[in-house]
DNA sequence: AATACTTTTGCATTCGAAGTCATTATTAAG
DNA sequence: CTTAATAATGACTTCGAATGCAAAAGTATT
């Protein structure tokens, strides 16, 4: 009495007087079949409790229904908002998703063979750092990808990002415009493509704003490395008058650290800004300056994009970048250097 | 050359001259095959680049290797953190995790429809507030469940639990320690039967204690809830000198509305404390008293439990509870009632 | 009422691996 | 060297739904 009693078309078929054929169509969309049978294998079906079973469906028609989220759990702290918009997204397009953490303990080299055996229609990997190697191994394996934030160079898979450029330009444009001279800036781990290219761009932007050769301290995303770079820089050399951070945990963490160790008042005498917008911002005690990406036109262009890459595997890879929106909080004022 | 070019076992039967079950074979361990007839196999199959098919497999097996995990985005803000560790754990028992959100847009009745007919191994539910007659639905579906975070009251389903009631009082406790007098209770969104549970653990530890008839407010779990209804309560009554709040997020509102609004010092003229210690409690300004629950124990033996019961279904459901481990912040002091 | 045309239907096959069972190769024991 | 026991192998069937195709039923036209 266990697992085989499973209800199968066979059972709707028969008990419905009709072939199992029938039963199959009456549960696809668009097949032929007369009112009077789908009624009367409708009514059986429901008597039985018969539902029809994926896995079968998925071996004949090569579509499992299922895609392959891969993403690495300390590496941004939007992914859990992330990953809900897309489930949601995908639902509505009856898709599931099929979750993979890159982290420690499974290499993607792991990760990557549980894909190709689940037969996955298609990947959507949230800034895990791929090499194009991996993303060679897709195409091979016919399996269209989006990247989500990340920059692709030879632009062999499909990708949505926030456009980190134009973000940190913004923020770097109202530090400048406070006439603050002494910058720092907090980048993210150097493993993680996303948070060198937002280390590049402040770079570049505040070379633009004329500051050059600005210093660079490094943390690994999280709220206690923001804390402990502002901590070992302020050790040995005077403070800055504002600092650029990869994201927002890290800015956060450097205004505490500041105002609590270092009697630095935040802004007064030390401008922060993030970048990311996540919620927490909105904290009251911490009111951060800092650029949002507009979650839900990313997350339902990266299903829109796979969905289509899948449809349609021929159309070329596509990239689509979304400019993020200003957040002007409380932690940028006017550059006030504490001699 | 496009999905179909995919290898099966029969390919690497004819390209290394055995037959489709010593293919097979090869890739299950315990199975009796030669030396010679493996190593055969599995240079050939490294060739031709084959990877068994999960979905045949689980075709044949009735084994999908998928347990779903069911979360509701909402409800509490470890939840990132327990899925990622869920996945860590049954990625180590071969199990894959397929999601699926309990929100607004999918109903209750469509996820399990989507469970049945994706046969998945078992289902880990987290906090979804499951009435008994779904759950029923999965015994006679033969689909074991682990609760997370849930109270069973008829007791069919396994489930582990943090201790609210035992967490709950130490808290309640460390505040009557401070000679408080005048409390409040901020309890979570009624439909939640955790929210509901900690209400009733506070109401009755605080009676335990001798106060009675504590006043009670609603929130959602989230931050601006818990800053709005302490908001509505000052407008209309005078300050407690404690808050006991059934979540963190909830409490730094509480806190943060207090600051701010009120100029109420925490913890000089105001005590605060919240329940779950999730990471951002660590974050400086705040330093919340609250009670951590222990994920990594709670999330490895909810895997546990549930692969026991898929191994041998006729195994009685069992519950676990864990006690919270009080994290002593800064946000408890010693009653200062301002007249 | 006969013809042509469309819609329904069932049969048989397919997807890809795993398990059953009988057969053969290999090793151990006598 | 024979017999008994064990290990290895392949032919065939199975899981459950989807689909191409041909036959059957239904509808429209004259």
């Amino acid at each position: 009495m266990d697992k085989k009693k499973r209800v199968t078309s066979y059972d709707v078929a028969k008990a419905a007087g009709v072939s199992q054929s029938a039963v199959s169509r009456v549960f696809l969309k668009g097949r032929s079949v007369s009112k009077k049978t789908r009624e009367k294998v409708l009514t059986t079906a429901n008597e039985l409790g018969y539902k029809p079973n994926a896995i079968a469906r998925m071996l004949i028609t090569k579509r499992s229904g299922m895609v392959a989220v891969i993403l690495s759990s300390r590496a941004n702290i939007n992914y859990p908002e992330v990953l809900s918009l897309l489930n949601k997204r995908l639902a509505e397009c009856n898709e599931r998703v099929l979750l993979f953490n890159l982290d420690d303990s499974e290499g993607l080299d792991e990760i990557l063979e549980q894909i190709w055996t689940f037969q996955v229609d298609g990947v959507i990997a949230l800034a895990a750092h791929f090499d194009n190697e991996s993303i060679e191994k897709f195409k091979d394996h016919n399996i269209p990808v989006v990247l989500y934030n990340r920059v692709v160079l030879g632009q062999t898979a499909s990708s949505v990002c926030v456009n980190h450029e134009q973000g940190i330009f913004q923020l770097v444009t109202l530090l400048d415009k406070q006439a603050h001279k002494d910058y720092l800036v907090l980048a993210g781990p150097t493993e993680s493509d996303v948070a060198n290219e937002r280390l590049e761009c402040a770079i570049k932007a505040l070379s633009a704003k004329g500051h050059k050769d600005v210093p660079i301290l490094y943390g690994d995303y999280s709220y206690d490395s923001g804390k402990q770079a502002f901590h070992q820089w302020m050790k040995d050399n005077k403070a800055p008058t504002a600092v650029v951070c990869s994201n927002d945990p890290m800015a956060i963490g450097v205004i505490d650290e500041a105002r609590r160790n270092w009697g630095l008042r935040v802004p007064e005498d030390l401008s922060v800004v993030g970048f990311d917008g996540v919620s927490a911002v909105a904290w009251h005690s911490y009111q951060l300056t800092t650029v949002k990406q507009p979650l839900e036109l990313m997350t339902k262009a990266a299903v829109d994009i796979l969905l289509e890459q899948i449809e349609t595997p021929d159309n070329p890879a596509q990239l689509r970048v979304w400019s993020g929106s200003l957040i002007e909080g409380n932690t940028v004022g006017p550059a006030n250097p504490k001699t």
